[in-house]
DNA sequence: TCTGCGATAATA
DNA sequence: ATTATCGCAGAC
């Protein structure tokens, strides 16, 4: 019934690909785990607001890369940020993992993010799940689909939201206007209510 | 619960 | 100079 997501699944459109990641389980090495209901897609080349829309650097060489590989990036001085990297090799499509809700290995998580007020607190923001499930600049270039470095993105069978919710992306100051977050209403570790 | 602000360093 | 953020302080 659980299975690692095919590359196929990742060899689309980082539009099409966010939204089916809702209710996607992401999995590492020591059973850390939790559910996707956050994500925004980010579009290339296409997109002002992409670490890919000024073409390759070092830092964004994962996301040109082929897709179902994880793109980890470093922001602010101090966060870590994860994404899947979607669409043709080259084409630097991108979705953001914005919001878990905490599934297994909650003990570790707490130990990790001691500053978690609440459970729903632990993996709440893209920064957040990061530090909750362990990871760093050393899962950049990371296979989601074989695993090869302990992450996985998973199917348990949960279905996505017939309906996601959807918004602008947070955080940016270009582009804010596009409706690229998607969510599962409600839910628990989203990094904000809507 | 909400709002504003400082931390902190890689990147272009 | 800017940044795909977070946690704290202070106000209600």
């Amino acid at each position: 019934m659980t299975g690692s997501l095919a590359r196929d699944f990742y060899r689309r459109p980082s539009l099409e690909v966010a939204p089916d990641l809702l209710n996607k389980l992401v999995t590492v090495e020591d059973a850390r785990s939790g559910r996707i209901v956050e994500v925004e897609a980010y579009c290339g080349p296409d997109d002002p607001a992409s670490h890919a829309f000024r073409g390759p650097t070092p830092r964004n060489a994962t996301m040109f890369g082929p897709p179902g590989h994880l793109y980890v990036y470093f922001t602010y001085g101090m966060h870590f940020c994860a994404n899947v990297v979607c669409g043709e090799e080259g084409e630097a499509g991108a979705v953001l993992l914005r919001g878990l809700t905490p599934v297994a290995g909650l003990d570790a998580m707490r130990a990790v993010r001691p500053t978690a007020r609440r459970d729903r607190d632990l993996c709440a923001g893209p920064a957040r799940l990061c530090v909750a499930l362990g990871i760093d600049r050393a899962l950049d270039g990371a296979d989601l689909v074989d695993g090869d470095r302990g992450v996985r993105v998973a199917d348990d069978g949960t279905p996505p939201p017939a309906v996601p919710a959807v918004s602008g992306r947070i955080g940016l100051r270009v582009a804010t206007e596009r409706p690229w977050r998607f969510f599962v209403p409600g839910a628990t570790g989203l990094s904000r209510p809507g």
